[in-house]
DNA sequence: GCCACTACTTAGTTTTACTATGTAGTGGTA
DNA sequence: TACCACTACATAGTAAAACTAAGTAGTGGC
């Protein structure tokens, strides 16, 4: 199964907040992980320009350090605006998925 | 609580489907109907477009009946094809509700 | 006659993700 | 040492979806 891009949109920001959260990471490493955990088709382009937004809008540190694999990576951390954004995601998120299953359960005429 | 724009992008055209497979409605109707249950910025434009989207895509059937109340009312219903892709949008809007669920538990570090 | 409400339509814009391609560093191997 | 796989980042152009903003039109009440 895989997720419906469409679906994805506006939701895709709060989740690279998100995996970025749960410690400092790269482009690189959140594309792979994204990728094993159902976001199969999600590429290298998309994340990066995610990246380049929260960065854009301050919600996100950068550090770059040297990689023994390749070329230098580019460590994101979330900053004080990024943790109250992501907070916020989440809120929508929770109020969305609670609209839907009411609407699910609410309308379902079977 | 209202849910951001950009969170809906894919998903208002299944709850679109959603509210019309609960009976044979209309736009204007459907449009008081999710301004009263939490799609409190939705605006009539919005709704038309997915409604002319589904009848291009061939996802409903369109009825215009007359109104008491003003000028007359194109009423939508599913036909088959549109059964089937408010069920897999169910499918995928679980799929991704589970992926978040895993993605928010597996990844809060706090 | 005007206004509020009902009801549908549509041109243009914004946002977000995708497509496709390019650049570049490292280590292994033939 | 030349090439290849893998790692890693960047970006110009496109597509999809929803929004903004404005319009048309019918009905009934005051």
């Amino acid at each position: 199964m895989k997720i419906s891009t469409e679906m994805l949109k506006g939701v895709l920001e709060g989740i690279v907040l998100q995996i970025i959260s749960g410690g400092e990471t790269y482009g690189y490493e959140i594309t792979k992980e994204l990728n094993q955990h159902g976001f199969e088709d999600l590429v290298e382009g998309t994340v990066y320009t995610i990246l380049m937004r929260l960065e854009k809008n301050q919600l996100v540190t950068v550090e770059k350090k040297k990689s023994t694999k390749g070329p230098a990576r580019k460590f994101y951390s979330l900053n004080a605006a990024g943790q109250k954004t992501l907070e916020t995601f989440w809120q929508n998120w929770e109020f969305l998925d609670q609209q839907m299953t009411h609407l699910k359960e609410d309308n379902h005429v079977q």
